[in-house]
DNA sequence: AAATACTTGTCATTACATCA
DNA sequence: CTGATGTAATGACAAGTATT
């Protein structure tokens, strides 16, 4: 039953474009009645035996029959012929395709003249070649964002690596400072007024380090240290 | 305004053609 | 012959619009 109606449909569907003034409309609508009328006759044509809907080119090559949801099954009269289309008529049809991937009906029905073909299969062709386009692009959107993604992986194991060898450095300096200040302990033990202190380690002291021009790095609030990770120490300090 | 009918598009699927 | 692949065709459904 499905079958017959897209038939019919089609046939109406051809005949049918969206912006179009009332009047045509109407007119329209009359003779898609009077179309309509034909394909009973045709339907009832079908049911009394073969499917003679074939595009005029296509007439004395293979019938095509309707196909049947059941596969195999009971009647194997009920067999599906699908025709190729040929190398011109697909090559039309892509050069309308590149130019507007959308069809109206008008445009479907002069491309159906002029390639011999069943406007319902000018229709069917746009549709499966705009499903083709989007699997296309899917696929190019997938490997664009898989290439970001493989790009963005290997710059986060870059900065890893980064961090952990500023870690490093971090960790030499921490036991350099510790080194330093148990120097000055001993050396000033009879002094205990001149003891270690920030205030005493000017730029040269952070030089030794690599750390020129990073004065303002540790212009940090007072035990504002403990939320840095692994700077903890720097509070002994303040 | 609501119900109904119709059109058209998308999507998933089926079935045939072709090729390795 | 057979399985894989490409694609024409089908059917279900949704959304938009016209009609009643």
């Amino acid at each position: 039953m499905k079958g017959i109606d897209v038939i019919s449909l089609d046939n109406l569907t051809s005949l049918h474009s969206s912006p179009i003034t009332k009047f045509k409309k109407k007119q329209k609508k009359r003779d898609q009645m009077n179309k309509l009328e034909d394909q009973m006759a045709l339907i009832s044509q079908i049911y009394l035996g073969g499917y003679p809907q074939v595009a005029p080119q296509q007439a004395e090559s293979k019938p095509r029959l309707r196909r049947k949801k059941n596969k195999g099954g009971e009647n194997n009269l009920s067999k599906t012929k699908k025709r190729k289309l040929s190398q011109e008529q697909v090559d039309l049809l892509e050069h309308h395709f590149g130019n507007e991937h959308k069809l109206e009906s008008e445009r479907k029905d002069r491309l159906a003249s002029e390639l011999g073909l069943d406007p319902r299969q000018v229709a069917v062709w746009f549709q499966n070649r705009r499903a083709r386009w989007k699997n296309k692009k899917l696929e190019e959107e997938f490997s664009k964002l898989k290439s970001d993604h493989d790009e963005i992986v290997l710059e986060k194991c870059r900065l890893e690596s980064e961090v952990t060898k500023l870690t490093e450095k971090l960790c030499e300096a921490k036991e350099e400072i510790q080194r330093l200040g148990e120097r000055v302990d001993r050396g000033s033990s009879n002094s205990p007024s001149s003891s270690l202190t920030m205030e005493a380690m000017d730029t040269p002291f952070l030089g030794e380090f690599g750390l020129e021009g990073y004065d303002n790095v540790f212009y940090i609030a007072e035990n504002s240290y403990n939320n840095i990770p692994g700077m903890e120490w720097m509070n002994l300090y303040m």
